[in-house]
DNA sequence: TATTGTTATACTCTATAACTATA
DNA sequence: TATAGTTATAGAGTATAACAATA
């Protein structure tokens, strides 16, 4: 790989240079790491595991015709969310029932009171967020929030196959 | 991202209010899962695993004097890097050598192959990364990178034990 | 035969416990 | 006795393979 020479940014030049930032990935998984850590108690406080939220989450965007897709969604396999779709519908959060048309596939939908437990998880997830956000520039705040969008949208259209399928 | 009722967090006040934006976690996992897979084949192609490269990244910043510290400031189990250590070790990468004051202890350093090895990789991940930062204005750019690096340094103090510790 | 959901199995990663050596 | 490192073991999380129902 020798020639990282003539380039734009060239953040490694000479041997002994130390790149100008960590890299993305190094920062941001332990984030996230962070994040979740921080997000666990208000989950544990409503009985509700991250992966049950997150179905929750996605099922109040968009209902879903599939398990298949649904976990798909959410970047899980087919196989791991039965077991929180079991629990959700035996509290009566969700909907799952056979498609009249096609009755091998489940409609999956959000109840009342599912949606009613999803807002107010989301809402103290979302203020606590807020208020370590409050600490920086509204425009740095903004910047940040609006790259972050664009990156996630762009990172879960390739979420696993990738290019060569 | 705009101000939303009266109170200060209240990100869904109403019944069937939707929130402004997906939570930061939501949003951060998944595109650290992205950013991961895609160092993947940088990795491979320099025959390194992920935690040696966290470790060539954290050797590279401060010379560390225990493994189990080594361990901590990349977040990792202690046992899960001896094997890392014996493979960068046997490629001469790193040095470990038992410290003559207290032979217990090993001292860990990085040979000029380590830090040549080091260079070229990160210089490779970091070149990607920075055609994924160059779609966005100047100014986002940098209010991006700016809070992650606080959200980052912040989040990597309280890396498990948390408070009560 | 193909597909959805399910169950059972195996694998990977990670954490815990037990052991050796130094102190 | 206590600590650093190592090894062995067990656990959690995840993916793969086999099965039943429906088309």
């Amino acid at each position: 790989m020798g020639e990282r020479a003539g380039g734009k940014g060239a953040a490694a030049e000479g041997a002994g240079e130390r790149a100008a930032r960590p890299d993305l990935a190094a920062m941001i998984v332990p984030l996230g790491r962070a994040l979740m850590a921080a997000e666990q108690p208000i989950l544990d406080a409503h009985g509700l595991a991250m992966w049950a939220y997150a179905v929750l989450l996605r099922l109040d965007t968009t209902p879903i015709r599939s398990q298949a897709a649904l976990a798909e969604a959410i970047g899980a396999d087919k196989t791991r969310i039965i077991a929180v779709l079991d629990d959700l519908d035996a509290r009566g959060l969700i909907h799952r029932r056979p498609d009249p048309d096609d009755r091998r596939v489940r409609l999956l939908s959000l109840t009342p009171e599912g949606r009613r437990l999803r807002d107010a998880v989301q809402a103290d997830i979302q203020r606590g967020e807020e208020e370590l956000l409050a600490q920086f520039p509204a425009a740095e705040r903004d910047g940040f929030v609006r790259v972050l969008r664009a990156l996630s949208a762009g990172a879960s259209a390739t979420p696993r196959g990738t290019a060569s399928g």
